[in-house]
DNA sequence: TCGGGCCGCGGACCTAGGTCCAAAGACCGA
DNA sequence: TCGGTCTTTGGACCTAGGTCCGCGGCCCGA
């Protein structure tokens, strides 16, 4: 053991880092070598530190998760990203995985379990959650993500904020008419009946 | 500064657990004395340890955080709670407030404030986020949360899961005209016009 | 250049969701 | 014991939300 694994971090609240931080260090054969408080962030001490492993909060302030996972791939030497997060919406995490994400696991884990993870990512395994993996082996639910076109997800995140329909389509400078066109095309999309549920999906996957 | 204050740390992520220890053990004259993971244990340990200042996070599974917040004050000596959460809905620490929470600050403060709110707390002060201060201080809104019944708040909760008002009639075993005027009852009281804003409500007070 | 998806729109239509008014029984604290 | 709140329900009513079908324009990749 003698080169420890380098780890970055990468979460937007420094109390997290610090515990994450502090739960590391103590395992052997791990070092932190940096920490990063968003998006942006991250991909620059990446390219600086050359991490082995980056341990990414998807639920980031500003750039998105998956946008900073797929940015880590376009690295020279791109690094194993483990998805640590606190979402435990199967819909959430599988554009994490399709994005790159060589292991996910919730917020909660004790430290021995996440130092596995850790190890066992950077040997080269993929490691999900039973949750999770369940899922992905079942291919139940759509199989993959659902894919909004952009207009569509602009209209998602209207109607996730609690807008009616008149006032999206104020605000996006279209019809009524056009606006329901699109939420029907999202509900449909998204396997939901209304667009309560479909709020609720989207404040669940962290589009709002 | 012979006595330190003693800070008991309450939260459901041994992550943040620990990120609060290491953050507070190298501060002078704060000592944490100890963990607890739920409502319930919160109040073990708190009449086991007579700590001085709780630092209590508000979202935790199973016991409610106010609830426990109000456990808190029953004790004989009770201590001086501080709010440590990552609600930033002015809504959700209303009720903590007026559960009589001495200090309310959000997740992403840096340690030395921490450490600053943590002393002003136990030195008898009371301590809100600027935004909580403003809030409280203009009156605006409803100058108290909205007070919901508890059959409202069980229909709320099924709103928030995105049931339709024929399906809450039939999970609460009434008529869907009773769910209708509870319904209307609740966009009422908290003052917004449909559903989905409530269900978008329930979740950000985190009800759900 | 020929589809095919995306976007914007219209019409007709149906229904769930919400509002207003009213009322009766249960429960509870003054 | 009396008044108030909670819970339940009814009736009448209006409208936002959704569905289905169809159309034209735009842009992009085969």
């Amino acid at each position: 053991m003698a080169e420890p694994i380098r780890v970055l971090v990468v979460d937007d609240h420094p109390v997290v880092r610090q515990g994450l931080r502090t739960f590391l260090d103590v395992q052997e054969g791990i070092a932190v070598v940096g920490e990063a408080e968003d998006g942006a962030a991250c991909l620059t001490e990446a390219e600086r530190l050359h991490p082995d492993v980056v341990l990414l909060d998807l639920r980031m302030p500003g750039t998105d998760g998956v946008a900073a996972l797929r940015g880590l791939h376009e690295l020279d030497t791109p690094p194993r990203v483990l998805v640590i997060t606190s979402f435990t919406e199967p819909t959430a995490v599988l554009p994490a995985v399709r994005a790159g994400a060589a292991g996910y696991v919730y917020k909660d884990v004790d430290p021995p379990a996440l130092a596995a993870a850790i190890r066992a990512v950077h040997a080269g395994h993929v490691l999900l959650h039973p949750d999770v993996a369940r899922l992905l082996a079942a291919g139940d639910a759509p199989p993959v993500a659902p894919t909004l076109t952009t207009r569509e997800r602009e209209v998602l995140i209207e109607v996730a904020r609690g807008r009616s329909n008149r006032e999206i389509a104020k605000a996006l400078a279209v019809s009524e008419k056009t606006v329901k066109t699109h939420v029907s095309a999202i509900l449909g999309k998204l396997d939901v009946q209304d667009r309560t549920q479909a709020a609720l999906y989207a404040v669940r996957t962290g589009l709002v």
